[in-house]
RNA sequence: UGGGGCAUGGUGCAAUGGCAGCACACCAGCCUUUGGAGCUGUGGAUCUUGGUUCGAAUCCAGGUGCCCCAGCCA
C-alpha cells in the first residue's frame, strides 16, 4: 500500500551485507553465533546475538549456533545447555548447532597443508621465550631458532604433539608470517598448543593439542560457508590474520565486520567478577534478579521483547571510547521494560507497606464486590471483582498526619478516592505509646461507590487498597541497582566496595485475592507501585513477588526535590 | 612509544556536501478513577585549528583526547 512507509533499520553492517549481495561477493547470507561455553549469557551478549540473528533473517539467510570450544580447561557442557535455553528465550532461531570441536580433524588436515607449504612450523621455545622474542610495540620480534625447520621434521613433530608425546607448554605450532610485522598478531601467531588435561567436554581425551581462537574460528567460518563474521571491535587487529589463513589455503573467504560491544552502567559484565559476587554470597546466585545475566532478568520479570527492543533501539556503531564499548543507561533499559509491561500486564492491587484504615460508618459485616479493570491499555483483558470491607490496608506512603505542600493523598480532614471503591475522608489517627501511627479512621460516602461522586465533587488523589479480611500475605522483594557507581569495574577490588547495601529489601505486604497463587513467572502491575513478577520461591501459603521495575513516581521526585 | 580504531546535547543513535534530527534522561504544562499511561512544549550538541567549496558534522591537512593490541584466553 504505502511502500515507502516501511523504514527498515539500517546501519553500516546491514549496508555492507547489502553491498556484498549486490556486488556478487556473496550470493547468500549466513552468520554464526560463536559463544564460548564458559559462562551464562548476559545483557551484553544480546546485542551480538540479535545482530547475527536478524541480519541473517532479513536476508533470507541462516544462523549457525557454533560453540567455540577450543579450550578444555575453561569450558563446560552445563553452559552449552544454559546458553541455548537463554537464546531460545530471546526468540533466536538457528539453522543448526555446531561445535568448533566438530572440525578438529579437518582443521588438523588444513594445518598440515600449511606445514607442507612451508607456512607453519613447530616451535620448541618455552612460553617465556616465545613471549620474549615477540618484541614490543616499538621493537620487532626475533625469529625462533626453529623457524626454518624442514617440512618433514615439522610434520613429524606436529604428529607427535597430537599424539601426546610432549608435555604441555613444550611446543607449539606457529604460522610463519613476519616477526617484524607492526601488527603483533602477525608475528608468527600460535595455531596449536598442547593440553593434556582435562578431557574435552565433547572429544574426550582424543586430542592433546587444541587450536587457538585465530586458527580455529576463521577456518570454521570458512568450512561452514559463513559469509559475514560479525564480532566486536577488539578483533579489528585480528582481521589481517583472519584473512591470511584462507588466502594461503585457497579456501572460501568470509568477511569479518566489527562493531562496538554493549554494556550497561551500574553493573558489570566481567565473568570473573560476577562469579565472585555469586561465590562470596553478595547475591543469591547467577539468577539473582539483580544480576545482569539473562536468567536473572527473566526471573526479575523483564520480557524478552523488551530486551530485544532495547538493543534494537541502541543501534550499532563503531564508537570506541571505553573498553566496555557502548555504555547504555540502565534507565533506558528500564524504559523499554515499562513500555512493554504497560501494554501487556494485568493490573492488581497490592499494599507493600501496610497501614490499617478503618471506615467507621461502613457496616461491620458487609462485603462488596467492586468492579476493577484489568488493563486500561487493553480492553480485551477484561475486568474482575475485588472485595471491599470495613477494614482495609493502604500504603503508609499514602497517609501523612501533617501533609507537606502539594501532598494530595490521605491526611486528616482530606478526602481521597479508593480506587474502584469509595471516597473516604480521614477523621482520626491512632498511635501507640511510642507515637507511631498504627491505624487511621475514616468515613466513606455511600453515594460514591465505584469511585465517582454523583454531585460532581472531585478529589485530587486516588489510592490503592486491599481488604484486610480478604488479603493474602505476600513476600515482596524490592530490588535496586547492585552498585552505587556507574562504572563499578574500574579498579580490581573497587566493585565490592561500591556494592549497594540497599539493593534488596524484603517486605511483607498484602495482595488482593486474585494474587494468592500466581503462576511462577507471571507478571503484574501493582497499581501505582510498579511491575512485579511471581518468583519461584513462592509457596502455597505465601506468594513471593520480585520488583521488576517501579512505575515513574512524580510525587517521589517532587518530594525529593523539596528537600 | 609502533600498529589498529573512535570523537554529534547528560546518554545512545541519525543526518552519506544543502535548514543538525530521534529516543532515553531533564524541565514546564495539559489530561487523568494509577501523581501510572498518554499528549504538548522548552532548554541543551558537531573535540580543536586551518584548508577546499556558493555551502562542511560530512572532504583534506595538522593538533588534542579516548579505546584496543606485546595469552600457549576468546
Amino acid at each position: 500500500m504505502n511502500p515507502e512507509e516501511e523504514k527498515k533499520p539500517t546501519d553500516f553492517i546491514r549496508e555492507a551485507v547489502a553491498e556484498d549481495l549486490k556486488s556478487g561477493r556473496f550470493s547468500y547470507v549466513r552468520t554464526r553465533l560463536p559463544p564460548e561455553p564458559n559462562g551464562y549469557l548476559h545483557i551484553g551478549h544480546v546485542k551480538a546475538f540479535m545482530i547475527d540473528y536478524l541480519i541473517a533473517k532479513e536476508n533470507n539467510g541462516e544462523l549457525i549456533l557454533r560453540f567455540d570450544d577450543t579450550n578444555p580447561t575453561k569450558e563446560e557442557t552445563e553452559f552449552v545447555d544454559a546458553i541455548m535455553e537463554d537464546a531460545r528465550w530471546l526468540g533466536i532461531e538457528w539453522a543448526k548447532v555446531t561445535y568448533a570441536s566438530d572440525y578438529f580433524d579437518e582443521l588438523y588436515e588444513w594445518a598440515k597443508k600449511l606445514v607442507l607449504m612451508g607456512k607453519a612450523y613447530v616451535d620448541d621455545q618455552s612460553p617465556e621465550e616465545v613471549s620474549a622474542n615477540r618484541g614490543t610495540f616499538t621493537e620487532p620480534g626475533r625469529n625462533s631458532p626453529h623457524r626454518d625447520r624442514d617440512v618433514e621434521e615439522n610434520l613429524d613433530l606436529l604428529e607427535r604433539m597430537k599424539n601426546g608425546e610432549f608435555p604441555d607448554g613444550s611446543r607449539v605450532l606457529r604460522a610463519k608470517i613476519d616477526m617484524a610485522h607492526p601488527n603483533l598478531n602477525m608475528r608468527d601467531p600460535v595455531m596449536y598448543r598442547i593440553i593434556h588435561e582435562p578431557p574435552h567436554h565433547r572429544t574426550g581425551s582424543k586430542w592433546k593439542i587444541y587450536p587457538m581462537y585465530d586458527w580455529a574460528h576463521g577456518q570454521n567460518d570458512s568450512m561452514e560457508g559463513i559469509t559475514h563474521s560479525l564480532c566486536s571491535l577488539e578483533y579489528r587487529d585480528h582481521r589481517p590474520l583472519y584473512e591470511w589463513f584462507p588466502e594461503q589455503l585457497g579456501v572460501f573467504k568470509p568477511r569479518q565486520i566489527e562493531f562496538a560491544r554493549l554494556n550497561l552502567n551500574y553493573t558489570l559484565m566481567s565473568k570473573r567478577k560476577l562469579r565472585r559476587l555469586v561465590e562470596e554470597n553478595h547475591v543469591s546466585g547467577w539468577d539473582d534478579p539483580r544480576m545482569p545475566t539473562l536468567r536473572a532478568m527473566r526471573r526479575r520479570g523483564y520480557t524478552p521483547e523488551a530486551i530485544v527492543e532495547f538493543v534494537q533501539r541502541m543501534g550499532i556503531s563503531t564508537v570506541a571510547t571505553s573498553n566496555a564499548g557502548v555504555i547504555a543507561d540502565a534507565a533506558f533499559l528500564e524504559a523499554c521494560v515499562r513500555d512493554d509491561l504497560n501494554k501487556h500486564s494485568l493490573r492488581r492491587m497490592a499494599v507493600i507497606r501496610p497501614l490499617k484504615v478503618i471506615i467507621d460508618n461502613y457496616p461491620d459485616d458487609l462485603v462488596e464486590e467492586m468492579d476493577a479493570i484489568n488493563n486500561p491499555e487493553d480492553p480485551s483483558a477484561g475486568a474482575r471483582k475485588v472485595p471491599f470491607s470495613k477494614v482495609l490496608y493502604i500504603e503508609q506512603d499514602d497517609f501523612r498526619e501533617t501533609p507537606p505542600p502539594k501532598y494530595y493523598r490521605l491526611h486528616p480532614g482530606n478526602e481521597v478516592r479508593l480506587r474502584y471503591g469509595y471516597f473516604i475522608k480521614c477523621t482520626d489517627v491512632v498511635k501507640d505509646a511510642d507515637g507511631n501511627i498504627i491505624e487511621v479512621h475514616a468515613t466513606y460516602d455511600p453515594a460514591t461507590k465505584g469511585g465517582d461522586s454523583p454531585d460532581g465533587r472531585k478529589v485530587k488523589s486516588t489510592i490503592h487498597w486491599v481488604s484486610a479480611a480478604h488479603a493474602q500475605e505476600a513476600e515482596i522483594r524490592m530490588y535496586d541497582r547492585l552498585f552505587t557507581k556507574e562504572d563499578p569495574e574500574e579498579g580490581e577490588e573497587g566493585f565490592l566496595a561500591c556494592l549497594n547495601p540497599n539493593s534488596l529489601e524484603i517486605l511483607t505486604g498484602y495482595v488482593e485475592p486474585h494474587l494468592a497463587s500466581p503462576e511462577i513467572g507471571s507478571r503484574f502491575q501493582f497499581e501505582r507501585l510498579g511491575y512485579f513478577c511471581a518468583d519461584k520461591d513462592s509457596t502455597s501459603e505465601k506468594p513471593v513477588f520480585n520488583l521488576t521495575v517501579n512505575l515513574k513516581d512524580t510525587w517521589a521526585k517532587l518530594e525529593k526535590k523539596a528537600k
